[in-house]
DNA sequence: ACGAGATCCTGTCAGC
DNA sequence: TGCTGACAGGATCTCG
């Protein structure tokens, strides 16, 4: 489940390969792909892929023509992986795969592959205004990376202030701050020794602090280690992850905690599977 | 206004 | 062996 550090990952082994390629033909292999910005495909011929980057989960390609198409000159392909999305970058004549939604070839004869089997995962086409207008990405929360410890723990005693929602679910909030998920919450409260049920109002001060940096080193860790491979993710050269072997509590409910020795609790925590240790996050 | 729960989807796995 | 049901979860929607 592709979140920050892993659509990070698929940024930078995406990147190198196909910056400054054009694109020569597009396929959309199922309805409602792309969910947004159909009708601007047909103006991507041609277009030089200018730039790639990532915003919380967001993996997004800037494309820019040589001349002004229908009043377009710059295009924006937004992709959300969710569960099960994947992009990948094939060789010349690849033919498409089960679960292949949309193929975009490069004037090379690479072949950008979408792929989702769980259809969860989507993308858009955008002009660059349209992306400014995408309510979603509006109100996407500060990058967790961007800020130093400090800020990041004021950012969120602001938001957290008198919420009574689990600070899991607040961790989740991707209003609140964006990229995290699932694996990345519960890895950095358990590095924090917070409890994931704790309401996040009444974390303050230096448990604050503690999960300002718990996040940012989790966070830093797996990308270090080319994110997380649990079934599906790959990078964009199909290669696995590592951070899935320096878990400490998520996917490990009833094995022992790795400090205190004792078993790894589960519950169900903002509609989401949550294993912690009942000892050391309080 | 806020929070909880249902919903979308399909591959995988446990249990019978 | 083959079937059934539970489970995985990001973001959105509905409901209380």
């Amino acid at each position: 489940m592709p979140e920050l550090p892993e659509v990070e990952t698929i940024v930078r082994t995406l990147a190198p390969r196909v910056l400054g390629k054009r694109i020569a033909a597009w396929e959309t292999l199922q309805p409602g792909v792309p969910e947004a910005g159909a009708e601007l495909l047909p103006l991507l011929r041609n277009m030089r892929i200018t730039r790639v980057f990532r915003r919380a989960k967001l993996l997004l390609i800037c494309l820019s023509a040589d001349y002004v198409k229908n009043g377009v000159n710059d295009l924006i392909l937004a992709f959300h992986f969710k569960m099960t999305g994947r992009f990948f970058i094939h060789p010349k004549g690849t033919a498409p795969l089960k679960h292949t939604r949309l193929i975009l070839d490069m004037d090379d004869g690479g072949r950008l592959f979408f792929d989702d089997a769980r259809k969860f995962g989507y993308c858009r086409v955008m002009r660059p205004n349209d992306l400014k207008d995408w309510p979603f990405f509006a109100s996407l929360g500060p990058e967790p990376l961007e800020l130093s410890p400090e800020e990041l723990a004021g950012h969120l005693a602001a938001r957290f202030d008198k919420r009574g929602v689990s600070v899991k679910a607040a961790l989740l909030d991707q209003t609140i701050i964006a990229g995290i998920g699932n694996i990345y919450a519960d890895e950095s409260l358990f590095a924090a020794g917070l409890a994931p049920h704790r309401p996040a109002g009444t974390v303050n001060g230096e448990k604050l602090l503690a999960l300002a940096r718990a996040v940012q080193e989790t966070l830093l860790r797996s990308i270090r280690e080319c994110g997380s491979s649990i079934r599906d993710y790959r990078d964009a050269l199909g290669n696995a992850g590592a951070f899935q072997n320096s878990f400490q509590v998520y996917g490990r409910k009833g094995e022992r905690c790795p400090v205190c020795k004792r078993p790894l609790r589960a519950a169900r925590i903002a509609g989401r599977g949550t294993v912690y240790c009942p000892r050391c996050q309080q």
